[in-house]
DNA sequence: ACCTTACGTCAACACCATTGACGTGTAAAC
DNA sequence: GTTTACACGTCAATGGTGTTGACGTAAGGT
C-alpha cells in the first residue's frame, strides 16, 4: 500500500461516507476520546470508531497510520487539554506546582484514556510546548542546564506516573475497584500486632490517608528538594 | 461450564498432556515469566503459552478463571521476587532507597505483568509484608505516624508509578517504542530556538538524560525531603 | 474391578488490526 | 464546460486473539 495517510494539511477531496459523515483527523480525536469516556478503555477498537463515526473502520487507516499512531494523537490532544488557559506566574514553585496539578487533575478527568496514552512520546505539537514551558520555568529559576534537564525528567515522569497510576485504579472494572478498595479494611484493619506491629498501630491514619492520591504530597517533597538545591546566587 | 478452575490445593488427578507436561499453577506462572522475558512481551498470548508449556491452549482455563487471573498471579509472584533476601541496615535513608529501586527494578524485568499488577491492592502476603517494612522504617527513623503514613503513601506509590510508567514503556511493542526513541533526535533535536528556546539551549543534555529511567533521581529528591522534615529529636 | 470425575483436547465463536483491490465522486486542469 | 487523475470510502480476506461447551480418557477412591 505504498502510502496510505495523507498529512492533514494537504486534504481537499472530503468525500462524505455512505452514513454521511466527514470525516477529519479532529472528529476522529474526539470520537475515540468520546467513546472511551463513555464505554471504557476496552470499547476502543478501530471496529467500534468505525461505526461511531458512521464509515467503515478500514477508513481510519486514511488518516492514522495504525492504532498506535491514534493513541499518541489521543495522548497529545489530552495534554493540549492540561494545558488550556495555564499562565506562568514567575514565581517557578507555585509554576511547577500548577502544572504537575494540571497534568494530574486532567489525566484523571478522562481514566481510560489516560491509562493508554500517559507512557508515550508523542513529539507533537502540545507535548514540545510543555517541555518547553516546564524547561523554561526551570532554567530561568536560575538552576544550572545539567540539574534543570534531570529535575526536569523526574518532575515530568512524575506527573505522568502518577496521573496513569491513579488512572488506572479509576478505570478498572467496578467488581475489580471494589475488590481492592475492600481489602483495606478486610485485611489490613485486621492483621495482628503480633505479626504486623507498624500496620497495627497506624492503621486508622493509613485507611484514612489511602483513599486520595498520594501525588500532591509526592510533588510538594519534590518541590521541597529542589529549593534546597536551588543555588544560592538565583535566591530571590 | 459453572466452575472450571480448581483450586491449587485439592489438585490429585495430575494427567501429563499429549507432549509430556505436567501442568501445575506454578509451572504455568514460571513458564510465563519465562516466555515474557525471553521474547517480549507480545509473546505473551494463551495460544503462545499453552504451546510453550506443550499442553492445548485452552488446558489453561483449568488452572486460571481468565487472563487476568493469570496475570495477576505474576504481579503477585514478582512482588516476591522483589524482595526476596532483603535485609534492613538501620539506616532508614539506604533501607528505603533499595526497597524502592528493588520495587522498581523487579517490575522492570517483567513489564507486561507489571503494567497490570503496579496498580492492584492485593492484600496478600508479600503485599502487607512489604508495607509492614516499609511503614517500620519510617517509624522507626523517629517520624510521628501521621507524617510515616503520609511519607509511606508517596514512596510507595511513587515507586510503583515509575515501575509501571517505565514498565510500560518497555512493553510496549517493538516497533512503538523505537518510534518514541526515536522522535527525540527527529523532533526534539530539530526544534527551532526561535520558537523553542529552551529545548534547544538543553538538548543534548536533555537527550541523554531521557534515556534512562527518571526514577532514581526522583527517589533521591523524595528522600533528601523526608530527611530535612525529619524532626530535629530524632537525629542521630 | 468399578465408578466418578478431573482435566487435557477439539472445534467453534466472536472479536481484533491490517491490507490489497476496487470504483466513485471530487477538484483541479484545460 | 469537459475531461482527467486520484483521494478516499468500501469491501473482502487474512491471520491473529481470548474464551467456551462438548467429549473422552485415564486417574484415584472404593
Amino acid at each position: 500500500m505504498s502510502e496510505r495517510v495523507i498529512p492533514e494539511g494537504g486534504r481537499k477531496r472530503r468525500r462524505p461516507t455512505k452514513q454521511g459523515s466527514v470525516l477529519s483527523e479532529q472528529l476522529i480525536v474526539e470520537t475515540a476520546l468520546r467513546l472511551v469516556a463513555q464505554h471504557g478503555a476496552e470499547a476502543l477498537s478501530v471496529r467500534r470508531l468505525g461505526a461511531a463515526l458512521g464509515a467503515d473502520p478500514s477508513a481510519l487507516y486514511r488518516y492514522f497510520h495504525n492504532t498506535d499512531a491514534l493513541l499518541l494523537a489521543l495522548a497529545d490532544e489530552m495534554i493540549g487539554r492540561a494545558q488550556e488557559g495555564w499562565r506562568a506566574t514567575g514565581d517557578w514553585r507555585e509554576d511547577l506546582r500548577s502544572m504537575g496539578l494540571r497534568i494530574h487533575a486532567c489525566y484523571l478527568s478522562h481514566p481510560q484514556a489516560a491509562v493508554l496514552g500517559a507512557y508515550r512520546t508523542t513529539g507533537r505539537l502540545h507535548e514540545t510546548r510543555a517541555v518547553e514551558r516546564i524547561l523554561g520555568i526551570l532554567r530561568s529559576a536560575g538552576f544550572p542546564d545539567a540539574f534543570a534537564v534531570r529535575a526536569y525528567h523526574a518532575f515530568v515522569d512524575q506527573a505522568l506516573a502518577f496521573a496513569a497510576l491513579d488512572a488506572a485504579a479509576l478505570a478498572l472494572p467496578k467488581a475489580a475497584r471494589e475488590a481492592d478498595e475492600a481489602v483495606w479494611n478486610s485485611v489490613y484493619g485486621r492483621l495482628s500486632a503480633d505479626t504486623h506491629p507498624n500496620i497495627a498501630a497506624a492503621f486508622p491514619l493509613l485507611a484514612a490517608d489511602m483513599r486520595d492520591s498520594g501525588y500532591p504530597f509526592a510533588l510538594e517533597l519534590m518541590l521541597d528538594a529542589m529549593a534546597a538545591l536551588r543555588p544560592a546566587a538565583a535566591e530571590a
